[in-house]
DNA sequence: TTGTACGCGTTATCAC
DNA sequence: GTGATAACGCGTACAA
């Protein structure tokens, strides 16, 4: 049995009424007692639901953004996702979830799809994105805030941890217990945060007047594969660092995996430093010290900017909103005094 | 500057020809060489994109369907919207995703949200859905793929693991090994899941004739919190277990961070095998045995089902499609010959 | 092959 | 307060 679901004129018809006085009611507007409760009983009665669609139609809004991010599969971006879900939720948008897997044709193909689907508003972690796309989508009134990433070139609203000062801080922390040789695992050279972190992690040893080792230096493509690679090209290397700083989730990940393949203790025989993982964190033994962030606010920030964006409110376009990370202290790194 | 987004109209306009034909040429339909020439022109000129919400009221579909789980930041879930949003794509779909927090009140809501958004579909990870929604929702025809639980008394399709036979499995590995007091850690009582996997923990008992002892069986509830209090049990009670199974990924976390806290020694004081995780299982040292669900699998059936469904192929319905999980064997477990 | 005309379910603008 | 009625942008008989 296949029901086809009930319309307005259905409800209408039912309670002895006109559509306009049934669509007044359900917009709020004011209906005589006797009616709503006639309308009320209609509704229930033929289990109807308002058809978003028309109704989408008829205002040009659909009540949905778009979130399109690198991939579903890792927990900076769901965690995220999760916020600006429900807060959106909570104004009665709903929320497309697109992934991209890394592919920035993919990223540039849904972009579109969400185009299409005529999504009020656009959240987007950016990787190879035309820019023209995102000034297209401004241009026709729909509002695209950019996470983790700001894009030269084009004004859009940007939210953001504050990448430099979170490889500043962490590797401060290293020096600061004493050590001198200290290798940084950096993502790709052309990600916007895989440069801010190397950023930091240059000036800080600027700042502390130390000299900087290009041996210490690895690229790797924030997978874990490469962590696990570039840890063990480390190990390898005569003139070992003394700690490592991993500058993702994923790369930590590998990079551990190479530790305890090689049966390396930390700190003793390495100090490390990774990214984003508190539950990773937790559970590595003996418990990592990590690099947060902020995703909650993260998530938070975007969101209400916007809604405040697509309620037509455009005060301080484009804004940049940088938040802090924390470090979360774990056993991994040792105090060491070998070094002045 | 805010455009106005392009319609049929203007392209056909523009094109010197009627909407009409714009309409058939946009959807596959043959159109003279020449007037296909007019009318891409007049595409790029306007950058006229299709109004998916204008087709869909006429068409009565939305190519939009909703995946709603209980959490985004849980990896078994977002694996499988993954999978499920990368094939629904490939078909032209997109997936609207609501996460219900654990929270049934939440779970019946989103529901009626996705229903109202005419969505052509649905797959959910069921907690406490009222029965009728579903019921309703097929009777509709919109079809719904329930994963990881059936419920009791309603035709549904359903894509889940064989969870009874994932604790048979796990359980029969520490038997094999030698254990005889082995400990598992339960999700909640009233979870599916959790009770199918308590009853694999029980009957492998049973066929190796081995005694149930009630303190060797604790219930959690799912959570990392939980993992940690109930092995904390078992290593405070007297006549320990020698082996421990936990029945969630993030009980697993738990028992893992109450093991390390008290710096007990896996598998030479306690064995485990754990659940879901595998990048956790490769962190952890020793490895970390674990049961691994197929998740990009149970994403493949779910997708695969629902598109067939959504064309109205209602063929073996309701489907149960019960998939087999494995077992990841790592170092956690001992082998001990102190029992016979 | 192309065009005309209508309808999809809703909102908004009028009169009443 | 209420009720006709014209949009909204597209798909689709049906006619040309």
């Amino acid at each position: 049995m296949v029901k086809i679901a009930a319309t307005m004129k259905d409800v209408a018809e039912y309670a002895g009424l006109s559509i306009a006085t049934v669509s007044k009611y359900i917009n709020g507007i004011k209906v005589k007692e006797e009616n709503k409760k006639r309308i009320d009983e209609a509704i229930k009665a033929l289990d109807f639901r308002v058809n978003e669609i028309a109704r989408g139609l008829k205002t040009r809004k659909t009540a949905t953004v778009g979130v399109l991010i690198p991939s579903l599969e890792n927990i900076f971006s769901t965690s995220i996702v999760s916020k600006v879900e429900s807060i959106l939720l909570k104004y009665g948008y709903s929320t497309i979830v697109c992934d991209y897997r890394q592919n920035s044709k993919l990223e540039n193909e849904k972009f579109d799809f969400l185009r299409n689907k005529q999504v009020d508003g656009i959240i987007l972690v950016p990787y190879g994105i035309s820019e023209s796309k995102i000034t297209e989508a401004v241009n026709d009134n729909v509002p695209v805030i950019l996470i983790d990433r700001s894009i030269k070139g084009i004004d859009c609203d940007v939210v953001l941890a504050d990448n430099l000062n979170a490889a500043y801080n962490a590797v401060e922390l290293l020096i600061t217990k004493g050590h001198r040789r200290i290798g940084i695992i950096c993502g790709p050279q052309d990600i916007y945060t895989a440069q801010e972190r190397l950023k930091g992690y240059i000036r800080v040893h600027e700042d502390y007047e130390l000299e900087i080792d290009d041996s210490l230096i690895k690229y790797g493509d924030y997978e874990i594969q490469s962590g696990m690679e570039l840890m063990n090209e480390f190990l390898d290397q005569e003139n070992r660092p003394t700690a490592v700083f991993v500058t993702n989730y994923e790369m930590t990940l590998g990079a551990i995996m190479a530790l305890n393949a090689r049966n390396i203790k930390i700190p003793d025989e390495i100090s490390i430093i990774g990214f984003d993982n508190i539950q990773l964190a937790n559970v590595v033994k003996p418990r990592l010290s990590i690099v947060v962030q902020p995703m909650q606010q993260i998530g938070e920030y975007a969101a209400s900017l916007l809604i405040k964006r697509m309620k037509g409110d455009n005060s301080g376009f484009p804004a940049m909103i940088r938040l802090k990370t924390e470090i979360l202290e774990g056993e991994s790194v040792a105090v060491i005094n070998s070094y002045i």
